[in-house]
DNA sequence: ATTATCATGCAGGATACCCTGCAAAATAAA
DNA sequence: TTTATTTTGCAGGGTATCCTGCATGATAAT
């Protein structure tokens, strides 16, 4: 195998050949399909290096060596194939399983790019406020909606602020309140004028948004973001609702038993007025 | 993508063109690496057969078609790629990624579940109909919320229930109206009786929901499901949002041209009302 | 400090590959 | 059958890529 004859002549490399070989470990798969020139450059020395680094592996030529790097891709892909049956007459893939995909990626981004820290800190001030005051308009309601739908269940104070009564409220808000916006690219105007409005009323206020880029961030004490994709026209909130998921969860773990005793009286209720089916 | 566009143009191709477009599409991972004369072999024509290919399709020389048949190969690989990512993470520790871990789960599932088919009577169902009801309640009410907002933008006659005025307008429905019911386990009465009403009324009756068993399932002309797991006490929803998205882009694309001319006129009323942040 | 060894990049030649004009062959039309 | 059209392969030119001799610069040893 490629890796392990590369690995063996490791010693006898040189430091330009060694950044070769650190690349093509790295970036296989650009590798096998790049030139010798393409590679030097990507590694930051010369073709020369690169073809030198291929005879010092003893293929003949840098061909073989890209060769190799192309079974080494193509023995990966087949070890991927076994786990995972793939008909290659239904890859051309339909509109239903490309949006799944999409999930699928955003997810998976948002697994290596949250910040637990900024997460932490999040649900700690919200399990520790006097009172939450939720922002969001348009497609943002949804997940605004869903936060304080569930945050209400063990929550005395949860504020899902509409067009009506936001600035009203704000301004007769207890002490110690939070002010949490959330909102996505295009970002609602709205959005960012009442949670401005929250601030300057001496509010603590949060967001969870797409960046720090983003316009809430810099009006934010805490800033949490979602790695975010527009998918065709719409937003494609399956990553920003898993995190929402997140912090109703994270609350609740930071408010302990509480929250048990009230899950039992909300059955009570529940069950009383009839609330689901039996 | 590379296999739609040999087949839109399949008809247009000559014998030999055509012994390479089907040698490409049944050995991508060779034809990667292959040159033309390569290819030519194994397909039993000449290297110029295949450039000419090249030139068929509209790519500006064969380098560019070997180029997109890498592409077609690379994409196959990360997708493959994305669920062992996933898979081999299951000792997460912290609660957050126990989460997004949970959300990659369904999503996979629903991934390998879906029905294409239900999905595809569904969207075709809405996209024909003349007015829609969105019934959804308690933490479904995002969901419904979510799909009816993006809806709006491009149909006419989307309504989004609520529990004040729901069986005066479902029993003032125009002739060829479908009610579309979203609840997932502990299903919501309210739900389940505002969708009965609506059949009893004569509506054509949707749902999306957990599974073939919800009592929504037996009250409705089409059943969508969406795989669906408990977390702790939510009902995390990042799967059936995904679901939306899939709903929102198969109307919209069974609606075609229409949808864009709506999102240009759209795009010139949010600026005209700054209802977004430049 | 000096020398020897080695690695590196450059330049130019060699090679493999790609492209296109042309004639022959195949196919379709008359 | 003849003619027109299309398709194909071949040949040659053009280009990108690869290879190697040489001078320069770096490193190590003396």
């Amino acid at each position: 195998m490629l890796k392990q004859l590369i690995n063996s002549k490791m010693d006898t490399l040189s430091a330009g050949q060694f950044e070769v070989a650190r690349y093509i470990i790295k970036n296989p798969r650009e590798a096998a399909f790049f030139t010798a020139s393409q590679i030097g450059e990507k590694a930051g020395v010369s073709e020369s290096t690169v073809i030198r680094f291929a005879s010092a592996l003893g293929f003949s030529g840098f061909p073989e060596l890209r060769n190799a790097v192309q079974e080494l891709l193509m023995d990966h892909l087949s070890t991927l194939e076994r786990y995972q049956d793939y008909d290659s007459s239904a890859n051309s893939t339909s509109l239903f399983e490309k949006v799944i995909d999409e999930g699928l990626t955003t997810l998976n981004l948002m697994r290596t790019q949250i910040d637990q820290g900024a997460l932490e800190v999040l649900t700690t001030a919200i399990a520790e406020t006097d009172a939450l005051y939720v922002i969001g308009q348009r497609s943002s309601y949804s997940l605004a909606y869903y936060l304080s739908y569930y945050l209400s269940w063990f929550m005395p104070r949860v504020d899902l602020l509409g067009v009506h009564l936001a600035n009203e409220k704000l301004s007769n808000a207890p002490e110690n309140s939070l002010a949490l916006g959330i909102s996505f690219p295009r970002f609602s105007r709205w959005t960012l004028e009442t949670l401005v409005f929250a601030r300057q009323r001496g509010l603590a206020t949060a967001s969870v948004t797409s960046d720090f880029n983003s316009p809430l961030a810099s009006q934010s004490d805490i800033v949490v973001t979602v790695p975010w994709k527009p998918l065709s026209f719409i937003d494609s909130f399956t990553a920003p609702l898993c995190m929402m998921n997140c912090v109703i969860l994270g609350v609740s773990q930071k408010l302990g038993g509480k929250v048990d005793e009230r899950l039992k009286d909300l059955e009570e209720i529940w069950r009383e007025t009839g609330a689901y089916i039996p």
